[in-house]
DNA sequence: TCAAGGATAAAG
DNA sequence: TTTATCCTTGAA
């Protein structure tokens, strides 16, 4: 597979202040990751974005802990973190230095290191499964919650758009996924997807979006 | 439908 | 120190 048309996003892109254009323009460029020595490749195709000042979805809402520190810190670095004792979550910081935001990364449409995938998740998974939803997806590409901070400018874990790509996909929006206890906030349209992509997670919840 | 599982944050 | 809860998944 050739990579030279792919270009790392720059701290920059993280940096601007509007995480739902982030978590949007997000659909659409490719996650890579460097972890054992094995070199994985998936587009994303899922995310959702959290607003730490106003929406009661984000663990950064009303806290600043250990565990939210690093959605303080500048965009463009990982936050990781385990759900259900089961789950590492891969969200990308954005936003600048003490305004927490993150866009959580649901799911991708593998690209380079299929096999890496299915070895990392299991024999029964589906190939339209391999990285079809948050858990699913850090599993497929051997994220943990040890790369918990790690900056997306490292040689790691990075997000690349594909200059040579002259098509845009087209996005369609939806509630997120899994926020019934963050109230009226969890009726928010801001969960991103490629339309028609068969490797989303989670198929349309509010048909009027 | 339901159990798995461990870290987190708030309460005691 | 205890306890409820969680941005989920896959097997029943």
């Amino acid at each position: 597979m050739d990579f030279t048309s792919y270009e790392k996003l720059p701290e920059a892109f993280y940096q601007r202040p509007d995480v739902i254009q982030v978590a949007e323009e997000l659909v659409g460029k490719y996650l890579f990751t460097n972890i054992d020595g094995i070199m994985t490749v998936g587009k994303i195709v899922e995310t959702e974005a959290y607003n730490g000042r106003t929406d009661r979805a984000c663990h950064a809402y009303q806290r600043r802990t250990t565990r939210t520190e690093v959605m303080y810190q500048p965009g463009g670095r990982a936050y990781v973190y385990l759900c259900y004792g089961i789950h590492h979550l891969f969200n990308v910081v954005t936003n600048v230095e003490d305004v927490a935001d993150a866009v959580l990364i649901r799911a991708l449409e593998p690209v380079t290191g299929a096999e890496a995938m299915q070895l990392r998740r299991g024999p029964k998974v589906k190939q339209l499964k391999l990285a079809a939803g948050p858990g699913a997806l850090s599993q497929a590409m051997g994220i943990h919650t040890r790369y918990n901070e790690i900056s997306l400018q490292s040689e790691l874990i990075w997000i690349a758009e594909n200059k040579s790509a002259n098509h845009t996909v087209e996005i369609e929006r939806d509630v997120r996924v899994g926020v019934d206890y963050a109230g009226e906030d969890a009726l928010l349209p801001w969960r991103f997807y490629e339309k028609d992509s068969k490797f989303v997670s989670v198929k349309k919840q509010n048909p009027r979006l």
